[in-house]
DNA sequence: TCAATAGTGTCTGTTAGACATTATGGA
DNA sequence: TCCATAATGTCTAACAGACACTATTGA
């Protein structure tokens, strides 16, 4: 069979459903979590899924998933990653033909916050039951997370403005899926100049308290004092 | 304004026109290399374009994005990688409300294959005039082919089977952007048994031959032996 | 012999990781 | 005083990068 030649035939864009779909991730009890929301869809087979909606007439995707973002946060503006597109060809009841998504990044204890809605926050390895193609979504959507060059960048949108390195050494162990080695990772930091010590501690009520660093404003110093460190 | 809250509507999902657009990327003449296709389209400013078609019904994109690769190179297939979505909401004419854009990995010398359409390769240093989106589609996908964790794989999946460490190491530096070390570069080849020799030499008409290399059928040995170089 | 490219040997400063130790809070 | 956590000091093996060198082809 012969394939369509580009200079004979030109093609027409085909309408198609189209939603955008989020994956809230936030650092939680040791682990990632993600929120889902309760399926008001009659036809669904599963009662919980991604937050979504469709993407309106006027708007930018980013645009769009930011807006999702607000109505499943209860009106917080988090920073957000495009995942990519998935679409099976297939048409499911109540489920559009292709899906945007995005990774809305949380901060450390921003699971906390009132919902206005009725949504929940599941641990990424205790998930309910979602549907195959949400199922993939958010494998891809932490795999997008945990693969990302820039892992720094990802680390400290995952984490408030100040934090314990500690804190901070969690989440690169969450990203990168193994642990990490405490001096290193310290005296690093401080040679790449990437976090700045704050004058103020938080003590957890037991062990001796630890000092609050926030990320340093400038942080291609890495770069120019030519840190190879892996992780950032 | 309040925003919408999803226990009390269901959002429906919209129809929008979307196109899959391929960024074909060979490295050529010590640069990258993209392949645009003349526009069909008499409402399009631009003379050339990203090759596209729009999804269709019983694909999934990937497929789809298979499709049009072949229908651009002639029907050969190589390596794709997904680089993302693109919709500014705005309505130009000739051109889809969203864009799924896919990266084409063209190994070295495939540029040279004889095309069954009108359709030129550019030196992305070099493009013609492009539309606004397209340019910022092309420029993604290249950002994204640098920016890849696992850098290792787009750069072989940029050579044909059998190639020269001088090669690898010319596409690597064209990934990363800058010189790498010879004798650093190949030390850690060797020591993480990423490449194998092939029994076989290669002259370019002057100077010493240079010996045919494989990627090494696992390259888990890099992790299991805890090489740490950044490349790999 | 020269020019050009492929490929290697040796040295050194830097760093990741191991390990041990000190510091500082609460009970 | 004991426990728990934070934070730091020292040592070592390993590595990236610098540099110089050898190897192998064609002209």
């Amino acid at each position: 069979m012969r394939e369509r030649l580009f200079s004979v035939v030109r093609p027409t864009a085909r309408r198609a459903s189209v939603a955008i779909d989020l994956v809230p991730v936030t650092p939680m009890r040791g682990g990632l979590a993600t929120l889902l929301v309760p399926s008001m869809d009659p036809r669904a087979r599963e009662p919980w899924i991604l937050p979504w909606d469709a993407p309106r007439d006027v708007e930018t995707l980013d645009d769009g998933a930011a807006r999702v973002c607000r109505a499943a946060l209860g009106g917080r503006s988090v920073p957000l990653e495009q995942v990519g597109a998935f679409g099976d060809g297939q048409r499911h009841p109540g489920e559009a033909e292709i899906s945007i998504t995005f990774a809305a990044l949380v901060p450390l204890g921003g699971a906390s916050v009132a919902l206005e809605i009725e949504a929940r926050w599941f641990d990424v390895d205790a998930l309910p039951a979602l549907a195959p193609r949400q199922q993939r979504i958010v494998a891809a959507a932490l795999e997008s997370l945990r693969a990302r060059l820039d892992l720094a960048s990802v680390a400290f949108r995952l984490l408030p403005p100040a934090f314990t390195l500690t804190e901070l050494q969690a989440v690169y162990e969450l990203l990168v899926g193994r642990a990490l080695h405490k001096a290193s990772f310290r005296r690093t930091l401080q040679a790449a100049g990437v976090v700045e010590p704050l004058a103020e501690w938080r003590s957890d009520g037991r062990g001796r308290p630890a000092q609050l660093f926030r990320r340093a404003p400038v942080d291609d110093r890495a770069i120019r004092r030519g840190v190879r460190f892996e992780l950032l």
